[in-house]
DNA sequence: TCTGGGGTCCTAGGACCC
DNA sequence: TCTGGGGTCCTAGGACCC
């Protein structure tokens, strides 16, 4: 097997650059729902010393005196770009897997016997770059797991120009004995202190442990880790994005908030939300539930966080059946005198179809008319004609979050294009 | 004063059954 | 009253990914 992995260089960054030719060179950065802190930065960003995750208000002084520029999150926009992005490289490759806004693997089993894997790695880079704008790097190897090494040896060495093939047996060990076994794919945070304590600390470290040992002390997923790094692949392509298990929609306040009417607004239209992607599904779901919580961050007030759950015993989409559930849940679990500062909304259990059979909950079975009714609200809030919404929803949602640095939605919003004169 | 959101999988333990 | 093995299903918690 050969795989490839074709990762976006610091993806929403780039996507900011796409339309402003004039931050080239900029350090930029962006920001996580409520301007709250850094979610990715350019190597402009890195270089002078800003870290993911560090909160806004503790980098901003040092990014202007830097001349960079700090944008909200703007998710429409790196959605489309994301999907040119792939558009492309399933031109380039026969087989690819989209696995997450910004990468891909592509298959390319086979392409070997016809053309350098390197000048394949690229070709692509140049093709993306001009396709789409999008700055890209490209690791190979025979199995996924290694062609995620390979990347991580393109990011990590410029003289690699962007593109590692990790093929031949000898550059994979001269890669794995540098690398810290922290940056593996499937080891995180947890598993990268437990291994440094029992001295384990490179790649090559892990290949060469105690197959026995690290199976019973760390479990079938790491022993996967192990073989894929030996080069045995154990984790397949999948084309077929796999139907979702579970749908989740939560926010942060853009303020504390005490009153249950806030909540609650703010909670059904959450349900509103995670409705639209079920039935973006074609799923229907049975379990419902609901979460609150406190701001651990302010010592000073009392700490709550709770989740409830109600299990329909029939399978539904219809937005009205969840928001009465998630409203009777949400009057449950709201406390007075606490300040909340996030909510969200969870839905599992999915069935294929729902079948028409009354709830306890649901005084009204569902027939064809209902689900024409979804589809057409569906349909009139994805053309941007206009909005409908459930009145639980609430008008002023000043409880809703802040996005004070947003960029224009150039390729999604008529308004927003760009003119050229 | 300010600290993200959305997913998946595995494992251990409890309840329950024969 | 105490004792045994084997199995399933569910849930909570922990780990990982981006």
């Amino acid at each position: 097997m050969t795989y490839a992995l074709v990762d976006c260089n610091s993806f929403y960054a780039s996507c900011e650059r796409v339309f402003r030719p004039d931050l080239k060179n900029k350090p930029i950065i962006v920001l996580s729902n409520n301007d709250g802190c850094v979610v990715a930065l350019s190597k402009e960003a890195k270089e002078i010393g800003i870290k993911m995750c560090e909160p806004w208000f503790k980098v901003k002084n040092h990014l202007q005196k830097n001349k960079g520029v700090a944008f909200s999150s703007n998710y429409e926009l790196y959605a489309d770009i994301s999907m040119r992005v792939m558009q492309t490289l399933e031109h380039l490759a026969p087989k690819t897997e989209i696995y997450s806004i910004d990468e891909a693997f592509l298959d390319l089993t086979g392409v070997s016997s016809y053309m350098d894997l390197e000048d394949f790695g690229y070709s692509c880079k140049s093709t993306v770059m001009k396709w789409t704008g999008m700055p890209v790097r490209v690791g190979i190897g025979p199995t996924k797991t290694l062609a995620k090494a390979a990347s991580y040896g393109a990011k990590k060495y410029p003289k690699t120009n962007g593109v590692v093939d990790l093929s031949d047996k000898n550059r994979q060990k001269k890669l794995l004995e540098i690398m810290p076994v922290g940056e593996i794919w499937g080891v995180g945070y947890r598993l990268n202190e437990k291994l440094n304590r029992i001295g384990i600390r490179t790649a090559l470290d892990l290949i060469n442990a105690d197959t026995r040992l690290i199976r019973t002390r760390f479990g079938i997923l790491l022993q996967r880790t192990v073989m894929e790094l030996q080069g045995i692949p154990c984790i397949g392509l999948e084309e077929k994005p796999n139907t979702k298990k579970q749908i989740v929609v939560s926010r942060t306040f853009g303020r504390k908030i005490n009153k249950l009417v806030d909540i609650s607004e703010a909670v059904s239209d959450y349900s509103v939300r995670a409705c639209e992607k079920l039935r973006k599904e074609n799923q229907f779901c049975k379990m419902v539930s609901v979460f609150m919580r406190t701001n651990p961050f302010r010592k000073q007030d009392q700490q709550y966080s709770n989740i409830l759950s109600y299990k329909l015993s029939i399978p539904t989409n219809d937005t009205r059946d969840i928001l009465y559930v998630t409203r009777m849940i949400t009057e449950r679990l709201f406390k007075k005198n606490i300040n909340f500062i996030k909510a969200g909304v969870m839905l599992s259990d999915f069935y294929d179809k729902g079948v028409s059979q009354s709830d306890m909950f649901i005084r009204k079975n569902r027939n064809e008319k209902d689900i024409t009714l979804m589809k057409t609200i569906d349909r009139i809030n994805s053309t941007g004609i206009g909005k409908v919404n459930f009145a639980s929803q609430g008008i002023k949602k000043d409880w809703s979050m802040k996005r004070h640095m947003h960029s224009p939605r150039y390729t999604t919003n008529w308004e927003d294009f760009i003119v050229v004169s």
